[in-house]
RNA sequence: GCUCCCAUCGUCUAGGGGUUAGGACACGAGCUUUUCAAGCUUGUAACACGGGUUCGAUUCCCGUUGGGAGUACCA
């Protein structure tokens, strides 16, 4: 395969949908793999959906995803403008070559009779199709009227009868009757293109060789094709994308969860481990390997192991791929992550070096990178309030009695590392006759405040002495 | 309604004319353990249905059913 060019085109709407995110990494990866070009390209010829920042917003999920592109909006090459509002003229010439041709025509129906003439279809059951009401014009004849200022949109010729078939990489040969395919709109009385006149004017210009994309444009890949035929182009590969799912199997929404990639970034996931949960929903390397970072992804795509169905995002294999990916890195790229998590809660004063070691005794157990902060906030400060039900469960009348010999044992200590706490507290738990649980559970409820966490010797190793004996005292004191 | 696409455990999937239908997540049990995780061992769980083709079909073909998408001067 030669100069593999591929685009990832979304409009500007809002936000990156993690569905756009697996289809551009699914561009970027068949791109990478080649040696190829990755373009972003920006559809925007629906002024009335415009949203101020959309586009840079789009840009920095992809950034932050690690799916960078070669060109696009910022990163001009020979084949830009990126922006398709910015190719106007270029749309406008290839509809007059069209026109010319006898391939497309002038419509002066207004959106009112169509609208009229759809509701009359569907009442009698038939396809809402256009009923190429302007299709006879005389070409002279319109194009007086159209010159003359009258409102108008453009429509392609599609054949009468007959049937087209195209090829797609995933799907294999689909055929539909041209007799269904409606004499769609390519240019629109505002003067910008619709998608279907402009995907293919820019996917031609810009030497796309593989047109990947979502299933929903599969059954509009005819009119596409017609209009490459109408052009006299070559056509590129097309490969359609199975489509991600809500839990109840329709379409990926917003209302059944999040759906922008900002959001699970802001939650605290990796961007490894949403790219390697989303590359695995449709692909896989055809073997039994699921931890995959994105230069492995890159080595191992093929379009031939994308699959066929939809896949529903399934948020727990998201978890635990996030968990596989943190074990991954070492406390000095967590730190970098973390920090400015730990900063924004006003956790400010301590050492980079006493934070490493926070996050090296809780990252085998917490799940997104927020939890850093809501899982380990005994680090950074005393608790406020102890935990109901470690406390009904493991503080007996003995505790402070425990407790305070404890005080004593630590207090006498000259090392206060992990061993040395941990001789101590089985030290006291003989003088009681007690088994050492009785010390820790109590213990750990007055150092932390809950019931759970990790190794309580080592937890009390990096809080360090003077607060391990602050909290014992302030545990005496509230704790009955 | 019409058109197109799809169909293996609850979910993500491997496989493919003859397999004990494999793995992962989740769930259950056990081990380990000061707790919680993690880890290890282990269990439950699937070829939508009906016809063909074939010595043999989960696999190939047709149909049914189910699901999804499209059906705009939205993308």
């Amino acid at each position: 395969m030669n100069s593999v060019r591929v685009r990832f085109a979304p409009s500007p709407t809002g936000y990156l949908h993690v569905g756009g995110l697996r289809t551009a990494l699914y561009n970027f990866l068949l791109a990478k793999h080649h040696g190829g070009s990755f373009i972003v390209r920006i559809e925007d010829t629906d002024q009335s959906r415009k949203v101020e920042g959309a586009i840079e917003n789009l840009i920095e999920s992809l950034r932050w995803a690690g799916v960078e592109f070669d060109e696009g909006p910022g990163k001009e090459g020979k084949y830009g403008p990126y922006i398709q509002s910015q190719r106007l003229k270029i749309y406008h010439d290839h509809v007059q070559r069209l026109l010319e041709k006898g391939e497309a025509y002038y419509c002066f129906c207004t959106s009112e009779r169509l609208d009229q003439l759809r509701k009359k279809q569907a009442e009698a059951k038939e396809a809402t199709i256009y009923d190429r009401h302007c299709r006879t014009i005389p070409f002279d004849e319109a194009t007086k009227r159209a010159a003359s200022g009258e409102q108008h949109t453009v429509r392609m010729k599609i054949p009468l009868d007959g049937e087209l078939t195209f090829n797609d990489l995933i799907r294999g040969k689909v055929t539909i009757a041209y007799k269904i395919l409606d004499d769609q709109v390519i240019l629109k009385s505002d003067g910008f293109p619709t998608y279907h006149l402009a995907v293919v004017v820019d996917d031609h210009l810009m030497e796309i060789s593989h047109v990947i994309r979502g299933e929903e444009w599969l059954p509009s890949t005819p009119k596409h094709v017609l209009l490459y035929k109408a052009f006299g182009w070559e056509l590129p590969q097309f490969a359609h994308l199975p489509l991600l799912l809500n839990p109840d199997k329709s379409k990926l929404s917003k209302r059944q969860g999040d759906v922008a990639v900002e959001d699970y970034r802001t939650k605290g996931y990796l961007k490894e481990a949403l790219i390697n949960f989303v590359a695995f929903l449709g692909w896989n390397p055809g073997d039994e390997r699921e931890i995959f970072p994105l230069a492995d992804l890159i080595k191992e795509f093929s379009i031939e192991h994308i699959n066929k169905s939809g896949s529903v995002f399934n948020i727990e294999k998201l978890n635990w791929l996030n968990q596989q990916h943190m074990k991954l890195k070492n406390e000095n790229d967590l730190l970098a992550l973390v920090k400015p998590l730990l900063d924004e809660r006003g956790w400010t004063s301590f050492s980079d070096e006493y934070r490493k070691q926070v996050i090296a005794l809780m990252k085998e157990r917490v799940v997104v990178l927020s939890d850093f902060v809501t899982e380990c906030a005994y680090f950074y400060e005393d608790p406020a309030t102890y935990d109901e039900k470690a406390k009904a469960k493991n503080w007996t009348a003995d505790s402070l009695n425990y407790l305070q010999k404890l005080k004593e044992k630590f207090e006498a200590l000259n090392v206060f590392d992990a061993a040395s706490i941990e001789a101590a507290l089985r030290s006291a738990a003989e003088e009681f006759h007690v088994g050492a649980g009785k010390l820790i559970h109590p213990l750990r409820l007055a150092i932390s405040g809950v019931g759970h966490g990790p190794s309580l010797f080592h937890m009390m190793e990096v809080l360090g002495k003077e607060t391990s004996a602050r909290r014992i005292r302030l545990a005496l004191e509230r704790l009955h």
